[in-house]
DNA sequence: ATGCCTTATTTCATAAGA
């Protein structure tokens, strides 16, 4: 059994690379991120005609998750209870009366696939420390962790995957200087993954293709990727039942290179 | 080393990403 988690960013304009990637890797349960497209839109087809199942949350613009499967895919869940939305900065211009403003954004669906209930996760990103977007965020590791909670006490084989916009330790970026200041690393956002640990998630460490370091992100900018200037944060978190399972674990950094890449690489494990 | 931002949209400018 073969899962994957990827954060495509666009699954539209990503789409050739996302297929010739499925067909060469032959993931079983992929999660995907950023897919920046309305679940009507999703190009569910094209990725039928490789065998999978498909379950998208969309908003459109920005956000959006994905399950494909080809072991199962049944009792989806756009979203999870108690998910917050993001409410806007004070004076930012947002209406708290328009309608849906505070409905929760497309950052998570899970599904159960075969033996396993997994969820695609595509945490808030929080911009700037002690920001609106950043208590948000807080609020958002918060509400999911009472609900994982609760699928725990339900189905003891779970995986929590994704991009989870946090660097666990100093270790999970090239420069800790470089981030002085900077979401991703403050002991708030730490503590968040810790927490979800505590509930018995373990924090499954690809090894990385190249380098010392199992990155997964690479800004585009300045060259970062070919210097190795990157962070761990797609994460694979799964209770002891899948942990004890895994034979293998590999960021596909190939998947960040050449023409038109995502910024992300997928994280890959292999169950026995 | 495999390159020196990219995406979608209210598009020729902006917001967001991390």
């Amino acid at each position: 059994m073969r899962l994957a988690t990827w954060n495509v960013n666009s699954v539209k304009a990503r789409l050739p690379r996302l297929l010739e990637w499925l067909a060469e890797t032959g993931p079983d349960i992929v999660g995907l991120q950023e897919t920046k497209v309305a679940a009507a839109l999703f190009p569910s087809a094209e990725v039928e005609e490789l065998g999978y199942e498909v379950a998208a949350h969309g908003d459109g613009r920005w956000n959006g998750v994905a399950l494909l499967s080809r072991v199962g895919l049944e009792h989806v869940s756009l979203g999870f209870p108690g998910e917050p939305g993001y409410e806007g900065e004070p004076g930012e211009g947002l209406l708290l009366d328009e309608p849906g403003l505070r409905r929760p954004e497309a950052r998570a669906v899970g599904a159960d696939c075969g033996d396993l209930r997994v969820w695609s996760l595509y945490a808030p990103n929080g911009r700037t420390p002690g920001s609106a977007h950043y208590e948000y965020k807080l609020d958002w590791y918060a509400a999911l962790r009472s609900a994982l909670r609760d699928e725990l006490s339900r189905q003891p084989a779970l995986v929590a995957f994704g991009d989870f916009n946090v660097a666990p330790t100093d270790d999970d970026v090239w420069d800790p200087a470089a981030f002085a200041g900077s979401t991703h690393v403050t002991p708030a956002e730490r503590q968040a993954l810790a927490d979800l640990r505590a509930l018995g998630l373990r924090d499954v460490v690809p090894a990385p293709m190249k380098g010392p370091h199992p990155f997964t992100y690479w800004d585009y900018r300045a060259g970062m990727f070919p210097k190795d200037q990157g962070m761990r944060i797609d994460l694979v978190y799964a209770t002891p039942a899948v942990a004890d399972r895994v034979a293998g674990a590999y960021v596909d950094r190939e998947a960040r290179k050449g023409q038109g890449p995502s910024d992300h690489a997928p994280v890959v494990v292999d169950l026995s």
